[in-house]
DNA sequence: ACCCTCACCTGCACGC
DNA sequence: TGCGTGCAGGTGAGGG
């Protein structure tokens, strides 16, 4: 399910009902899902905990906890520098979150039980059991491996067509693998990847380095759209913590995907047939004619 | 340091 | 109906 503009909707969904929940157990139904020091360590440090928060940092949701057993607010202000700690939730290709009443039956691929202090449980599910979590302190998040290594936010000033540049001129890749790492331009997968190089009219098998000036503007430019249009214009994604998927398909969802799964369709610009090609094992879509090399 | 392939999992759609 | 194959919106380890 989710690239960036997808787990920003889930931050905000979760956002509207667990922040200043307690979290009063924790319950791990998958001991994979979270480090080797396991799950006993994990439910321990996360029980009592306070969620102050609901962020992202690229892929990552990170939900922000207080170790305060909740009196002041200056107590609780001096312990998120403290002794605070951030849950990072990294939802890979099937991690969604529930959020369950007390007499609704817990989702086949349960992994994870948050039980908060209103009677309600929030659950996270993943079906193909990728989805990773881990808890660190919030002093140490930023050092963390897999957060200290990614790529400017892609709507920070740090993400510039400059950036962009010198990334690609350093790089012998096609400009499609490119987009998919993480660690050089952030918050693009395998859909995105496609529509961003549709939009900027640029061949997904181009080496990264040979791409003119003038393309890569486009091609940033077209990054920041792609992923812009997906957060705002109804959203690909309708994340519904309530509904029974986590989420449904908004109306524009039908016309949002130009090439990606249109083999065979026509080209919305040009009317050529849609051409797909798997490599690496991922399915890569683009129009011939509007994309030559 | 870079880049590629494979591995991690379950389940679904497809063709025979 | 059943079985084999390929594929699914992500990343990390391991090797060249």
């Amino acid at each position: 399910m989710p690239e960036l503009p997808e787990v920003e909707h889930v931050v905000r969904a979760l956002r509207r009902v667990i922040v200043r929940r307690r979290i009063m157990a924790a319950e791990i139904l998958l001991p994979k899902l979270v480090p080797p020091e396991g799950k006993a360590a994990f439910n321990r440090k996360i029980k009592g905990c306070r969620i102050i928060g609901v962020r992202r940092r690229g892929k990552f949701i990170l939900i922000d906890l207080d170790r305060a057993k909740g009196l002041s607010h200056g107590r609780a202000a001096r312990t998120r520098t403290g002794s605070g700690s951030v849950l990072m939730v990294h939802l890979r290709m099937t991690g969604r979150f529930r959020y369950l009443t007390i007499d609704e039956e817990l989702p086949r691929h349960a992994r994870a039980v948050f039980y908060l202090d209103n009677d309600r449980r929030l659950v996270f599910c993943d079906q193909r059991q990728f989805g990773v979590m881990k808890l660190v302190s919030y002093a140490r998040l930023g050092g963390t491996k897999g957060i200290r290594e990614l790529a400017p936010e892609p709507f920070s000033d740090d993400f510039s067509s400059k950036y962009l540049r010198d990334v690609l001129a350093r790089s012998q890749r096609s400009l499609k693998t490119l987009l998919l790492d993480q660690t050089k331009v952030l918050g693009l997968g395998n859909i995105y990847a496609s529509e961003a190089l549709f939009r900027a009219s640029v061949n997904p098998f181009k080496v990264s380095a040979t791409l003119s000036v003038k393309r890569v503007g486009r091609l940033h430019q077209a990054i920041r759209e792609v992923l812009s249009d997906a957060l705002t214009d109804g959203s690909a994604l309708r994340v519904n913590l309530e509904h029974p998927e986590g989420f449904s398909y908004g109306e524009a969802f039908e016309n949002f995907w130009h090439v990606y799964d249109r083999e065979g369709e026509p080209c919305v610009k040009c009317g050529a047939k849609i051409r797909r090609l798997t490599h690496g094992g991922r399915s890569t879509y683009w129009c011939p004619k509007c994309q030559k090399r």
